[in-house]
DNA sequence: TCATCTGCCACGTTTGAAGTGA
DNA sequence: ATCACTTCAAACGTGGCAGATG
């Protein structure tokens, strides 16, 4: 694993001509971005990271925190956050390792995070760690809440993005920098898979000490004494092998034999049997997307949009392939294509574009009106929060005290049944080339919003327009 | 039958309102 | 009256578990 700060950048690419592209390009060309708690990613990465998703939605573990330098100090950056698959795969745990089981899922509706803060001035996002803590995860395609929308059992990884723009009207005039880092690659679960990271976590997260703690135990001791057969308890899978391993180190309760069954450690890899890579899904799981992406060479197209990302070079061999539209490059492992997919595009296409705007957690709830699914775009969609059941724009009206008017964050969705027809741009152009205009990432990003004008008075609004759309490679 | 998902639980942490004093 | 600080309760976030679901 490289440094996460050894930032590819790519800025040979000459900026698009279009006004004010060229010097955004070249003003931002210096900007760097290192992931905060990197050795703490990377020890979750060489298990394999795992993220919980649920119907509420569920915060990331280890979270998401850059450190930004080389920006502007006076100028705005807006700081985004999106996730993007990895490939295009189902995976399952299967022996102390993900495997491949089938084709993925239909993509849930897209949505983007914006930090709170922004749009803030360069100083500020390089005084501190930028730290995107309340992003959540859910695997509810219906949330309304606006969190990310995820499968589980799906490989996702998390993109940075940062804009120069005065506010989020300026944005597609913007230039893009996008930053990732391979070792934030995890897995969405609805349950932990590998007991491994469980610990880990337990480990590193405050919020779960009381498990780490009596507080399990006690519980579990609770439920034991009322236990109807316990042999018949579900084991964790990872757990169940270990009992067969260290029969006798597994039965001592879980905080004891907790403390010296740290992953990772050389201790762990002697005493117990399993191979390290049993440990690693994407050591395992990349040896088949190792096989079934490179009988899918990435196409010239879809190499250039890789090379104008930036990226941490990362030896997670995944990562070219996230432009990867395997769709369009059959390989011996990927189910047929069929159903949404099988036109090698994304399952929301031509379908009507869906947003809604509810209220932050943080603030006070507003009732959320449904939307009808079938709202064209085109709408001028209502201040007052409409909301769509497929499908939500997460804006934040309630913002943080330093910023009273700000919005506080904002999700950007694409609904499932959003249409990309209606963006129709080649989904190789739309998005993904960091050092690109935004309006050239996504043209019909800009028609969209140049359709509606700017009869919007706050940023919910803008909000209402994707930024990205995991069509785009 | 099996893999996966869901709702609930109890506990620790975080947050912000209320109270207090300078 | 204002501000800074402290206290405390409620809300939040967490993983495990058992049962439900497909």
């Amino acid at each position: 694993m490289q440094p996460s700060r050894d930032i590819k950048t790519n800025f040979g690419i000459p900026p698009p001509s279009t006004a004010a592209s060229g010097s955004d390009s070249f003003l931002q060309s210096s900007v760097r971005m290192t992931l905060e708690d990197s050795d703490l990613w990377k020890s979750f990465h060489e298990i394999g990271t795992e993220m919980i998703i649920t119907k509420p939605g569920r915060r990331m573990f280890p979270h998401c925190k850059i450190n930004l330098s080389g920006l502007l100090p006076y100028a705005k950056y807006i700081m985004l956050v999106d996730l993007v698959p990895v490939d295009g795969f189902r995976y399952k745990w299967n022996k102390h390792k993900w495997e491949v089981a089938g084709k993925a899922e239909p993509q849930p509706p897209c949505r983007t995070y914006l930090h709170p803060d922004s749009p803030a001035p360069g100083s500020h996002w390089m005084k501190q760690p930028v730290s995107f803590l309340k992003l959540k995860l859910t695997n509810n395609t219906l949330d309304q809440h606006g969190h990310i929308i995820l499968h589980s059992m799906h490989c996702y990884q998390p993109r940075f993005h940062i804009v120069q723009a005065d506010d989020l009207f300026s944005v597609r005039w913007s230039v893009f920098q996008t930053f990732s880092f391979s070792e934030t690659t995890f897995t969405a679960v609805t349950a932990y898979q590998n007991g491994k990271i469980t610990k880990l976590k337990i480990d590193n997260n405050p919020f779960a000490k009381g498990f780490r703690e009596q507080g399990t135990n006690m519980k579990r001791q609770r439920t034991l004494r009322t236990q109807v057969c316990p042999e018949k308890k579900k084991l964790n899978k990872d757990d169940e092998e270990a009992e067969q391993l260290h029969p006798a180190e597994f039965r001592r309760p879980y905080y004891e034999g907790y403390e010296d069954d740290e992953v990772g450690e050389p201790k762990t890899k002697e005493g117990c049997p399993m191979k390290e890579e049993s440990y690693s899904p994407w050591g395992a799981g990349q040896d088949h997307s190792h096989n079934i992406r490179t009988e899918s060479p990435l196409s010239t197209e879809t190499r250039e949009i890789y090379n104008t990302e930036q990226l941490v070079p990362s030896p997670a061999s995944y990562q070219p392939y996230r432009f990867h539209d395997f769709s369009k490059s059959p390989s011996p492992l990927s189910p047929p294509s069929s159903g949404s997919q099988s036109s090698g595009q994304p399952s929301f296409e031509s379908q009507p574009l869906d947003v809604a705007t509810v209220p932050d957690q943080d603030a006070k709830p507003a009732p959320l009106e449904p939307l009808s699914s079938s709202c064209p775009p085109s709408l001028p969609l209502a201040h007052h929060a409409p909301q769509d059941y497929a499908g939500v724009l997460n804006v934040a009206m309630a913002p943080p005290a330093t910023k009273p008017g700000v919005i506080s964050h904002l999700y950007n969705p694409y609904t499932a049944e959003q249409g990309l027809g209606q963006w129709n741009g080649p989904p190789h152009s739309q998005y993904g080339s960091s050092g690109y205009p935004a309006h050239h990432l996504h043209s019909e990003y800009s028609a969209q919003s140049m359709h509606h004008g700017y009869h919007h008075g706050n940023v919910a609004d803008w909000s209402q327009y994707p930024l990205f759309s995991y069509s785009c490679w």
